[in-house]
DNA sequence: CTTGTTATTAAATGAACGATTAATTAATAT
DNA sequence: ATATTAATTAATCGTTCATTTAATAACAAG
């Protein structure tokens, strides 16, 4: 056995040096995207660098020349998919100022369906940043949370003034409760999906945006 | 530095030996309550048995000697505040059957008030239970989820044939709307509760509670 | 053809962790 | 009295982990 866990098992791992020719650069984007896929399944405590590295056909040692230690591999994969997904609310948010549907309903639209790109962010969200008190924070507050807010308030606050949302509920409260009902479907998807019925795939917005704008205008209530 | 150490900082750790009389079998509730706010706050892999220990003012061999290991610690644990939150929502739901509120609304108030006294319960759920696929899982469905659907599944099918409810709305994604508005803000409560203004203490259901019910009942808009 | 830079591996290091064991004391039953 | 059981500590074992160091190979520039 101890002859062929030294064989060609994983082909991309060898002696040392420079590899050849035309994979230069496409090391970091596989740590990148197998650490995205490691911290949301098993959180940051749980994340051995030695199975991030093993994943993208590495050793351990390049997570430290790209990205200095463990934490800077996190924070490394939260701002590339935060910043993806802060471009996509400000493509939604900014099309032109033209007469379309409330700013809140493309608001929650765009947030769906950018999150259904990357589902690990809710995750990695709630794990690593909501609960600790750890540097990240601050990462996560400059770097999305900020200017996500910059897009939202003054878009809510015409929808209010235009008459198009009712104006006797906690505006903190409802920002709460929307954020949480977009965001848990993808929290709770490995449990719940399978037993629910739903699955987070290319189509799961075009079901899920429907009826949640459907929730938020009337409410469950039989029509008042 | 090394004298002070060994000194007595903690009271009750000295000599191996059962203690004196009066605290017997208090050990045993002083780790699941250190156990249940670690692992809470950092998670099962971020959580050491040493600093569980540490807290409950107790050796780490305490935790053996009452729970086997790691993961019968988090097993006691979430199975002990599991137990308490379906009492609660069983006495809100079989109140008599009496004429009151919608079922559903009473079940939102229910849950909300008996998590309130137990905010680490959704952070260990989401974290350990929700996103991985543990032996947990099976602990958690036979011994609350069932449970807990067999009380809301009839109520709100009582609702939907009184005309109490629309029926426009699929059942499946009301469900998941519903629980994520509930739950989330226990879970980001660290950081939002700042930020927004809300803090989880005994008054939080009495503000949160008539939120989410009148958002339930009629949404966002403007009455239509 | 040399020199420097970039990208990679193998190996070593030291810390932290979960678990186990043996010793120790109090309470309880015989 | 004495033996047994329950509850606790101290000490330690083996493992796993993140990080560091040194060596190595390809490539680019002079």
């Amino acid at each position: 056995m101890t002859d062929s866990t030294r064989n060609a098992r994983r082909p991309r791992r060898g002696r040392p040096g420079k590899p050849a020719g035309d994979d230069g650069g496409d090391a970091r984007r596989r740590l990148l995207q197998a650490a995205a896929g490691q911290f949301a399944a098993a959180g940051f405590a749980g994340t051995s660098l030695r199975a991030v590295a093993r994943d993208a056909g590495v050793t351990p040692a390049m997570i430290a020349y790209y990205f200095g230690d463990k934490a800077g591999l996190l924070e490394a994969v939260l701002v590339t998919g935060l910043d993806e997904v802060l471009g996509a609310l400000e493509a939604a948010l900014d099309d032109g100022g033209g007469d379309s549907a409330p700013a809140l309903e493309r608001f929650v639209a765009a947030e769906l369906e950018a999150l259904t790109s990357h589902p690990w962010i809710p995750r990695i969200m709630v794990q690593e940043v909501l609960s600790k008190d750890t540097p990240l924070r601050q990462v996560f507050v400059d770097r999305f949370a900020s200017r996500a807010l910059a897009l939202v308030r003054p878009a809510m606050a015409a929808d209010l003034a235009a008459g198009r949302m009712r104006a006797d509920l906690d505006p903190r409260l409802v920002i709460l409760s929307v954020i949480g009902m977009c965001v848990f479907p993808f929290l709770a998807e490995p449990l719940l999906g399978p037993l629910v019925g739903y699955r987070i795939d290319d189509d799961f917005a075009g079901e899920f945006v429907p009826h949640t704008l459907a929730l938020l205008a009337q409410g469950l209530g039989a029509e008042s």
